[in-house]
RNA sequence: GGGAUCGUAGCUCAACUGGACAGAGCGACGGUUUCCUAAACCGUAGGUUCCGGGUUCGAUUCCCGGCGGUCCCA
């Protein structure tokens, strides 16, 4: 039986007929105090009208009597301070627990999604653009919110909302047309793309305006759906996905659609018939609006003077397309925080045209570098092909010297990268710095790396030493038989740590934080690294090693599937 | 002007959503390899959690008012 749900009956025990749901026990915060804590009496005193102490102690009692229901799992039960509800767990419950959650496929993963769908939106690079540092966050984060999805047994629906449609691509089409070379025009890359572009819009804004018109006359050709801009357009966008595919398959990442901001383009008159037939939107001075004042969201613009959409029309839109699609039981989004108003908005107009589904904004820190935006005006635009090569040059240097070849140094190499990422809270704005972002040692990628390297080695060894050994395959940990097994120190804070893993994946997702895992497995690897140091595993007794081996393993299989949640390769040599 | 968001060790960040003496990494200083991978481990130093109130048995966390940074809207 969980641990809370004990603690719970005996608070019924001690005090029937009232509902203790909100219970809960929580790893101790200091190994002092035992193992878990109960901190919940202290907030019942003033409703019972008694000390806090005394409702500890009355729970404690119920607890202590109760060894039927409590399966002897308590080696002690202590009331501390105000009223705290100390537990130090038997070393048999603990082995029980562990051989348990060594039993479950998914390292005890519980798959509360079941049969519930959910589209993430991330990444959504502008096509015709390559991608740089900037671009790391809402790729990296959003594909660790997809993998915790997908791993709580959700179907997700990872959507890449490219930015392809726009007055860019007026200046583009003209651009290709008269900008780039025939050799260039024939291979054409986003490099390619970016150059015609930049030499495009600079004579758009130089010239007597002759220049700019035609960029105009090609963007309502291409809207009015011309064949030959039509088909170039086309080109654009296939060469870009090809381009950022090749960047996302060095990631890790995979999308199941890529559907920009042209998918929608057709549904966003209806969109707006829809808003006025409801009565959401109004006319103000030529442009259709949707007044937002009483939540203090100002207003958002559905249709310009000029006749043309903008974001909140066409996110509308594409919340009616998934929703019609898919019926999802959530939509995420995960971009930068600049854009918060925006979603708000229409998620606000999205509510009051009858969505039920939850929509919801995870919105980062955008990052900066020596700060400043990123942008090509700052002249500090660094792309991300060349961020992956220099974190792939500076992990070769060390993994040559072990003889590790190439691939390894881009398991690592991108792993730091990655974790440098995942291992902040969104939330937090990040300044690049290239020693950071390619740390190779503390709290960061290679470390966990490393570590899972380490547990791997030692299996190894363990295999070769007792071939054919009798024990069974299967890592469990018999606490009932020798308790004194799991009694040292760092080896009872290593496996009370793993029993944590399920609940930090589940936190992870429901806060859309992967911090919150990278966090935890940090903390993880510490635990386990420090046990590794104090206690030896291969040459202790027989008994010992036994149950220090399963405990190794079991470390194994959590930070292995811990990392690629992350979508962080963990290699088993290094 | 209105709104969002952040402010924690020298630096970069945590703190399981209100719990016990606020923890890690980097950097600094000192220690540990005839021994399971030293990308590791152990130890020392380093704090008025921006400031001031309030709620509470208890606040880095919640509320109010300042100050400062970043961003959005007009």
């Amino acid at each position: 039986m969980e641990l809370s749900e004990i603690v719970r009956a005996a608070f019924e025990k001690a005090f029937p007929g009232e509902d203790f749901g909100f219970v809960r026990v929580l790893p101790a915060t200091d190994s002092r105090f035992g193992d878990y804590q109960c901190n919940d009496a202290l907030k019942l005193a003033k409703r019972f009208g008694m000390k806090p102490r005394d409702v500890a102690a009355k729970v404690a009692a119920a607890l202590d009597g109760d060894s039927d229901a409590t399966g002897g799992a308590f080696d002690k039960i202590e009331i501390a301070g105000p009223g705290f509800l100390n537990l130090t767990v038997s070393s048999a419950w603990l082995g029980a627990r562990l051989a348990e959650l060594a039993a479950q496929p998914n390292c005890g993963i519980p798959q509360k999604g079941a049969g519930k769908r959910i589209v993430i939106d991330y990444s959504s690079p502008n096509a015709a653009k390559q991608m740089h540092i900037g671009h790391i966050r809402s790729t990296v984060i959003g594909n660790a919110i997809d993998r915790l999805y997908r791993a709580l047994g959700y179907t997700v629906i990872a959507d890449n909302h490219l930015g392809d449609w726009g007055t860019q691509f007026g200046i583009l089409i003209k651009g290709y047309r008269e900008c780039l070379t025939e050799e260039e025009r024939e291979n054409l890359t986003v490099a390619n793309l970016e150059k015609c572009y930049v030499l495009s819009a600079a004579k758009a804004k130089e010239s007597d305006g002759a220049w700019k018109d035609a960029c105009r006359a090609e963007l309502v050709k291409l809207q009015q759906g011309d064949a030959d801009n039509l088909a170039l357009w086309k080109r654009f966008i296939d060469i870009s996905i090809g381009e950022f595919e090749r960047m996302y398959a060095k990631l890790g990442v995979r999308f199941d659609t890529y559907r920009g901001e042209s998918y929608y383009n057709a549904m966003m008159p209806g969109v707006v018939e829809r808003l006025v037939a409801a009565g959401l939107a109004v006319e103000s001075e030529g442009a259709l609006i949707v007044n937002l004042e009483a939540e203090k969201l100002g207003v958002a613009i559905v249709r310009k003077s000029d006749g043309g959409y903008n974001y909140t029309t066409s996110d509308l839109a594409c919340v009616e397309s998934r929703v019609g699609e898919y019926d999802p039981e959530r939509i995420i989004y995960v971009t930068d925080d600049r854009q918060q108003l925006h979603f708000r908005q229409f998620f606000s107009i999205a509510a009051k045209m009858g969505f039920t589904t939850r929509l919801v904004h995870v919105p980062f820190g955008l990052m900066s570098y020596q700060g400043k935006a990123i942008s090509t005006r700052e002249g500090n635009l660094i792309r991300l092909d060349e961020l992956l090569a220099e974190a792939k040059r500076r992990a070769l240097e060390i993994v040559r010297e072990r003889g590790g070849d190439e691939t390894l140094a881009e398991q690592i190499g991108y792993g730091a990268v990655k974790y440098a990422d995942l291992s902040h809270d969104p939330a937090t704005a990040i300044d690049f710095n290239w020693d950071k972002a390619l740390a190779l040692e503390g709290n960061s990628g290679p470390y966990l790396q490393y570590a899972y390297a380490r547990v791997c080695s030692l299996m190894e060894k363990a295999k070769d030493a007792a071939p054919e050994s009798t024990e069974p395959p299967q890592p469990t940990i018999d606490g009932d038989q020798q308790p004194s097994q799991l009694s040292t120190p760092a080896e009872r804070r290593l496996g009370l740590q793993l029993l944590e893993f399920p609940g930090a994946v589940e936190r992870a997702a429901e806060a859309y934080k992967p911090s919150v895992l990278a966090d935890y497995l940090f903390q993880t690897a510490q635990l386990y690294s420090s046990f590794y140091q104090s206690s030896p595993i291969l040459k202790s007794e027989p008994k010992v090693r036994a149950s220090r081996l399963r405990l190794c393993a079991l470390f194994g299989e959590v930070l292995k599937a811990g990392l690629h949640l992350l979508g962080i390769e963990t290699p088993n040599h290094i």
